[in-house]
DNA sequence: CAGCATCCCGGTGGATACTG
DNA sequence: CAGTATCCACCGGGATGCTG
C-alpha cells in the first residue's frame, strides 16, 4: 500500500450506504465514553473469566499503574455498572473487584478485538 | 459514601479461568494504542459500508473534530493499515478516504459493541 | 479543497506522601 | 491493605492563520 498519490481507478459513488453508521455515532460516544483511558481495557482483561482479584493483585498484574488511575478506572467502572466491588470489613481490609454480567458481557466483544488485531496484515 | 459494604456471600473461586486474559493483555496494549483517541472509532463508523469519503466530507459527518485532529487521526490509522488514502491530483485537490480490507473487518467487533452498550441494565 | 504550522489551554495521569 | 490528597508535567486537542 503506497500511501499517496495512486492514478485513482475507482468507479462509482452510486454505492448506497447498507449500514447507517451515522444512526450509530450516538451509541459510539457511549461506549468511547465508558472504555476510554489508557487502562479500562486492561483491567478488563484482567478480570474476565468471573475473576475476582484484590486491589493488591491488580496493581501486581498491571506494574506499569499508577494506585491513583487504578482506584480512578475502577470506580468509574463500577458507576457504569460494569464491575463490581466486594469490600470484606476485616481488620487488614480486603476489597475484590470483579464483573458484572454485563461486563462480563463484554468479553467475547473484546476478544473478536483481540483476533482482528492478531489478523493484521504483514503480521 | 456508602456504596459499599455488602456482607460477603460470595462463595467458589473454585471457578478455573477458561480463558487466560493475562497472556492477552500484551495483544490489549496493542489495539488501545490503534484504537485509542477521542475521534479514532466515531471516523471509523463514518468509514464502514466500503464508502469512499472526502475530507471535507468527514469534517461534515464529524462537525465536533477539528482539521488537525481529523488529519491526525486518519494519517495514524493510515500508517497502522486500517484506512486507505486516495488522492486524485486534479485542480480542486480530491482525497478520499476509505477503510482497507482489515479495517473492514472490524466493523462486526465494533457492532458487537455498540449491541453491548445498548443492552445495558437499566437501560 | 486539503492540508500544515503555530500557539495555547485544560485535563489526564504520574509521583509522592499521608490515613483508616 | 486499600485507598485519599496534592502537586505538577506533559500532551491531547482546539483555534487560528497560511499554503499548494
Amino acid at each position: 500500500m503506497t500511501s499517496t498519490h495512486e492514478e485513482v481507478g475507482y468507479l462509482p459513488p452510486s454505492k448506497p450506504v447498507e449500514h447507517t453508521p451515522i444512526s450509530a455515532a450516538s451509541g459510539v460516544e457511549e461506549v468511547i465514553r465508558m472504555l476510554e483511558g489508557r487502562w479500562k481495557l486492561v483491567i478488563l482483561f484482567h478480570l474476565f473469566g468471573g475473576k475476582l482479584l484484590r486491589f493488591s493483585d491488580l496493581e501486581r498484574a498491571i506494574p506499569a499503574i499508577s494506585q491513583k488511575m487504578l482506584i480512578q478506572q475502577l470506580r468509574q467502572m463500577e458507576a457504569d455498572g460494569i464491575v463490581t466491588r466486594l469490600v470484606h470489613h476485616q481488620v487488614p481490609p480486603k476489597v475484590e473487584y470483579g464483573l458484572t454480567d454485563w461486563g462480563q458481557s463484554l468479553c467475547p466483544s473484546l476478544d473478536a478485538l483481540l483476533k482482528w488485531a492478531a489478523a493484521r496484515p504483514g503480521s
